[in-house]
This record gives structure tokens, sequence and C-alpha cells, in this order.
RNA sequence: GGCGGUGUAGCUCAGUCGGUAGAGCAGGUGAAUCAUAAUCACUGGGUCCGGGGUUCGAGUCCCUGCACCGCCA
């Protein structure tokens, strides 16, 4: 049995970072996947947001002068403006410092502090405060943060603690139990390596003293909740809880997150749902990061890719296309304009942007831009080129169902090549110049617009303005983007007779000056 | 240091149960002219990282060395 909902996130992103690539990345992804469960006709909740508190972002605020309020509604609009350019379609936003987020990160302290889950205790450790974190004597390389290298304070404080280390035996049971729980798989061994050690309990509080900015701890307002604990709670948040109606999406299906921030999910997310008894996510998947012409990004390098600035020369689809065809999700991929322009010529220009317009043109020339009804197909010639564009959709949607978005766009682009290859042995411009073709021209061409009417199908998810632009130039009416498999995914839903309406060419070549 | 992974054509990578290697891109030649000089056809003799072993036969299994990567310490 399908399952008739979905449910998918993306981390909430921290307000206080510029968005870059790999912001981008994981919510072009997660908007694929949701757009791609809308259209196989499920109800789909697709959640996105900013996680707003904590340390960095108090002292941000402080060097502004600005209450952190003010300074987090200010740096908010940064991803919303970015998501809208980036034509994500999102159902919900969150930001933790929403009243219903507060609410449910208390509600669910107070489950957990009433069931025992939570014991108050004296800690010591060295604090590296940019980082806001605990390290232990060993950790310290040289006397300093091991993470960022900045010196660190040795601090004393009493803290609440979540029970983690108890769950240790159950999750990895769980794990063994669910190959998909972790994808992909080599990032599920690493999570098992992790449990094969003594797993410790769960700071987190921070005294209201040291860090203010932040959620009070229902059962002890000198405490505020430690950031993962606040920010996890967000996929339980946007669904409703503590309303029980949250469990008409929960659990999610899908939790899209970054390799550095699986851990964190796998483990303290997975055990804080047990301990409150409820369902764990069916799937976690950590995806790759990218580098830039093989080295980190980073502010310091200066290789930073912006965006809007990507989005402005190339274009919102041609970015989309090219951060999930270049690499296969899960692993990292580098990125580099050369590449993007690579994909943006070969793929985008001359395999799909050429079929559709030499067809309109050749509709326009030989059929007065009204796509005429298609003679007697022949079997041997036609067939191929029919049962491959008919096959499309359930090729991407198992390659979706793995996650692989580079074997979807495979599996499109074969549909797109072997469409050149059958105009090429068609000839349509020879059939036109003898009227006695004329039966034989209208078939090719009716066969050319049905297969690029179903790549617009499946590309929907992925490139929905291109999408959008081969149907409404091709006169087809409805959108892609609205269309489901079942109302649109057949191979007769194209109606002879439309009148095609040739527009802008897709992905004009980027000529260097 | 422990555990795991990777190393295949110029580049990026596929190679299921072992039978003497494939795709895309780039490059070369040609055809065609509907099209965004796009498309299509033809063109790939690469120690499958090195060394040993098992086998009638190994990129594909085993051991070992090297290189790189990930997680942990």
């Amino acid at each position: 049995m399908p399952s008739e909902r979905f449910f998918i996130t993306t981390p909430i992103y921290y307000v206080n970072d510029l968005p870059h690539i790999g912001h981008a990345y994981t919510t072009i992804a997660a908007d694929v996947l949701a757009r791609h469960h809308r259209q196989r006709g499920e109800r789909v909740f697709f959640l996105t947001g900013t996680d707003e508190h904590g340390q960095k972002v108090q002292q941000a605020a402080d060097r502004r002068g600005v209450p952190p309020q003010r300074h987090v509604d200010e740096l908010v609009v940064r991803f919303r403006d970015l998501w809208q350019q980036l034509d994500i379609s999102h159902d919900d936003f969150i930001r933790t410092t929403e009243p219903r987020h507060r609410q449910a990160v208390q509600r669910a302290l107070q489950a957990l502090y009433e069931r025992g889950e939570i014991y108050k205790a004296s800690y010591e450790g060295w604090y590296c405060l940019p980082d806001e974190r605990f390290w232990t004597e060993k950790e310290l390389v040289g006397g300093n943060c091991p993470e960022c290298g900045r010196p660190v304070e040795q601090v004393s404080e009493e803290n609440y603690f979540f029970k983690m280390g108890k769950y240790r035996d159950w999750l990895r049971a769980h794990i063994r139990e669910h190959p998909r729980f972790i994808l992909p798989e080599s990032r599920r061994n690493e999570i098992l390596g992790f449990l094969g050690r003594p797993l410790g309990d769960l700071c987190i509080s921070r005294p209201k003293n040291r860090l203010a900015w932040g959620i009070p701890l229902p059962f002890d307002p000198e405490y505020v909740t430690y950031v993962w604990c606040d920010a996890l709670v967000n996929y339980l948040t946007a669904p409703g809880y503590p309303d029980p109606a949250f469990t008409r999406w929960w659990p999610a299906d899908c939790h899209l997150v970054g390799k550095d921030i699986l851990t964190t999910h796998a483990i303290y997310w997975s055990t804080m749902l047990k301990a409150m008894e409820l369902p764990l996510p069916v799937t976690l998947f950590a995806h790759g990061w990218w580098t830039v012409k093989g080295e980190k990004m980073s502010k310091s390098r200066g290789n930073v890719v912006d965006p809007w600035a990507v989005i402005s020369e190339v274009g919102v689809d041609a970015f989309r296309y090219f951060l999930l065809r270049e690499v296969p999700f899960g692993l990292d991929g580098d990125y580099s304009r050369e590449a993007l322009l690579q994909r943006y010529h070969s793929d985008l220009a001359n395999d799909l942007g050429n079929l559709l317009g030499r067809l309109l043109t050749m509709v326009e020339k030989y059929q007065h831009g009204i796509l005429a009804p298609p003679g007697e197909p022949d079997a041997a010639f036609d067939g191929p080129l029919r049962r491959l564009a008919e096959g499309l959709a359930g090729q991407a949607r198992a390659a979706l169902d793995e996650f692989a978005f580079h074997r979807a766009l495979q599996a499109i682009w074969e549909v797109v090549g072997e469409a050149n290859r059958y105009v090429e042995r068609s000839a349509p411009w020879v059939l036109a110049k003898d009227p006695a073709q004329r039966g034989r021209l209208a078939t090719v061409l009716f066969t050319t617009a049905a297969a690029l009417r179903l790549v617009a199908v499946s590309l929907a998810p992925f490139l929905p303005r291109t999408a959008e632009a081969i149907w409404s130039q091709l006169g087809i009416e409805g959108s892609p983007l609205t269309a489901t498999l079942q109302s649109a995914g057949r191979w007769e839903d194209l109606r002879p007779g439309t009148r095609v309406l040739p527009g802008r060419q897709l992905f004009p070549r980027i000529v260097e000056q």
C-alpha cells in the first residue's frame, strides 16, 4: 500500500548564516521530492525554516545594538527571498522564535521531565564560547577548542541532562532492523560504528545568565534549552504538536540533512522521540557537500557561491538542474562556473532546448502552427520513442524513491536523446517536400511532441519553469505543475489540433563577452 | 591509532551471480540543414593503483603494499 501522505523536511537553517549553495542544495532536493509526490497524487507537507536562538545570534544582535528578535526578523528575509527566487514550494516555514514553537518545545521538555527522562547534575568542562559547547580535557588541542582553535574557558555549572545513553542498544537495533532509516548506507554504517561505543547523556540546558536567547525550560526558568533540543523539535511543531492532530503528518517520511548534522539527527533526535514514545521518521538522508573548484567553501577563502548571482546569470532552472544532475545525492560535489556552463550548454541548450525549438519551427513551417492529427503509426519506427517516453515516469519514480536525483534526470535525458535521434531518422524536412507524405509527417511531429510533453511532466518537479514553458509553447492546456501523473501522464493526453506558441527559446547559449 | 570506503578511457563515473571492459562529456572525421554552429552517424586498443594468491578463467573473490576520503579517537 503506497503511503497517501508525504512529510518531508529540510533542516532549519541557522539564521545568522548567509544563505549559500549548501542551503540551496538541500532545499531544492526537498522541493523536487515534494513536487514529485504531489504529482503522484499524495498529500504532501514540505517543511523548512530557520533556527534563530543561540549565542551567535545574541552576540550579533548585541554588536548591532538591536534586540535579538529584531535582528532575526531582519535576517530571516534572506532565506525567504532565496526560496522564493528558487521556486521552492514549501508548505510551511517555521521559525524557532515563533510562539507555536516555544510552546511545543516546552511541552516536549515537560513531557520528558515528567517521565523521569531528565535529571539535574553538576557539569564541569572546558567551554568554547563561539561554538557554544563543552569539551573534555582530552579533546582539547593545545589547550584550545579542537573545532575552531580558539581558547576555551573552564566552566563548572549545574545543568539538566537527558538520559540518552540508556537508549543506545535500542537505537542500534532500530537502525539494524530498518535499512532505510539512515541513508546512504555508508552513513548508516558510520552511525552504527559510533553506537558501538558507550553513549553518554545529553546536556539539554544552558544557564540563563550565560545565554539568555533561548526557550526557557518549563520546569526551571533559570535555564534555557540547548539549541539542538530546541531546533529538532521544529519537526513536531510544524505539524501541530502538542495538538494530537500533529499525527496527521508525523512521523516524517524524510528528513533531509547535510552530512555534518546526521549524528545529531540520528542519535539525539531518535532517542528524544523514543523517550517521548513517539514514532521515528522513516528516513534520514544525509547528502554531501559542495566544494568549489576542489576547495572547501569558506568565507576566508572568499569562494562562497552566491546563489542569487548564479540565478541571475543562468536562471533558476539551470541552477536546480546542475545541483541535482552533476553529482549523486549523498556524495560530495564540486562546483565551478565552467562545469555549470558545460551542463547548461550540452544538456539544457543543445539537447532539450534545441529539441523543442526545432519541433516548434517545423510545426510552424509545415503545419501552419497547428499540430496535425497523427497518421497511422509505424510500430517499428515510432514505437521505441513512445515506449521509452511512456516508461519515463516509472523510471523517474524508481530513481527518486532511492533519492537518486541524477538517475531520474538521466532517464529524462534518455528520452530527449531518443527524440532527437527520432527526428533525425524521420527527417521531417524531407517529408515536408512531398505532399504524399503529409500523414507520415504529421505522425512524426505528433510523436515528437507527445514525447516532449511527457518529458515535461517528469521534468516538472526538477525544472518547474521549463516544464511549464514546454507545455505552453506546445499549446497544451493546463500546467504540468498542477497535473498529476494520473491526469496527464498518458501518451494519449496530447490532443492534436493545438496551436503551438513559440516563446522565448529555452536556455539560450551564454556567449562570453 | 581504530573502523569503514574509494582508486576503471583526457574529465566525471557505470560495471549485477567471476568468463579477457562500458556510458556521458571533451577531442577527431563525416552526414544533414528543421533548429540555439544546435542535431545525427562513425571514431575509445585504457598495466581496470602496485604486488602476490585462489580459479580453466578476476576489474569482479582472498592476502598484502601505496594513495586518497569519511567516521571515531
